[in-house]
DNA sequence: ATACTTAAAGACCTTTTTATCCTTTAACGA
DNA sequence: TCGTTAAAGGATAAAAAGGTCTTTAAGTAT
């Protein structure tokens, strides 16, 4: 809708990891991939960003899978959304004109700005944490795609 | 940054050719296209797309190319976008999940709705005809991609 | 009429995104 | 230390978006 497909994949797996894993529990791809409907092998090139940008954690071997540790449940989310879209949504014309700016504005350029910023907020102050608790009520949201 | 290219460059045409075309006065897509930054050949395509959506004229032949009527200049915004992008912006989970609606909402759900009817309010209450006069006074802001 | 100009249409190519597969690497347990 | 297991990573494939080119046909001026 809004974010590209595999941004969507990260953020709900970032969600799923947040309620189910940490403590010493991990959870493999095959478990994330099924829970939040999305494929597997694709999901785990994304989980291998994520890991690589330090939003997720992951262990090898027996035994082993992805999770998240207090620090990186606390993590906003457009965190996630810039590891993987970049920030190309945040900045630049809404017209795509290189030449839009304060002093030469683009027709839409301040109400544009507008929308923007309540993105950028709403994605700032949501951490991983806090929405994958205001699902914790038995609401397996995620489920099926 | 939010729409597709595509869009892009079809909100720059109409903007472009409310201000540049009607009682007569017809522009081309060389025209067209060399103003607004865009590829010619695409530029075609999407004003082939826009006419036959009625969102722009056109006439074939000698001396013609595209223009709008006063009609045409009246519309908001929000319908090229729709023409171009359909309204998946406009609709849907911004987590991409199938199942999330009022009654189970997903976790940024009416945040997102916040945002989004903002985007909606602004995309509809612009209409070609407006952001076109709002450049009117020499800043030929559409010059150059 | 007809010749010329220009949009319409559609075939085609390129790049990016999405998705799959397979090999390598590393961790752990026995 | 050896074997199992799971992530890391590279290579490939399919689909969608973005972009180019050629042909067709409509309209207009002469």
């Amino acid at each position: 809708m809004m974010f590209s497909k595999a941004c969507e994949y990260a953020i709900r797996a970032a969600i799923f990891l947040s309620a189910n894993s940490g403590d010493g529990v991990l959870v493999g791809i095959s478990d994330i991939s099924s829970e939040i409907g999305a494929p597997k092998h694709f999901t785990a090139k994304i989980l291998q960003v994520l890991t690589r940008k330090r939003l997720v954690s992951s262990q090898k071997g027996v035994n082993g899978g992805f999770y998240l540790d207090a620090v990186q449940k606390g993590r906003p989310v457009i965190d996630i959304v810039i590891a993987i879209d970049g920030d190309n949504i945040f900045k630049g014309c809404g017209l795509g004109l290189r030449e839009c700016s304060e002093k030469e504005p683009c027709p839409l350029h301040h109400k544009f700005l507008a929308v923007r910023s309540g993105l950028t907020q709403l994605l700032t102050e949501s951490t991983i944490g806090s929405l994958a608790h205001s699902l914790e009520s038995g609401s397996s949201f995620l489920k099926k795609s």
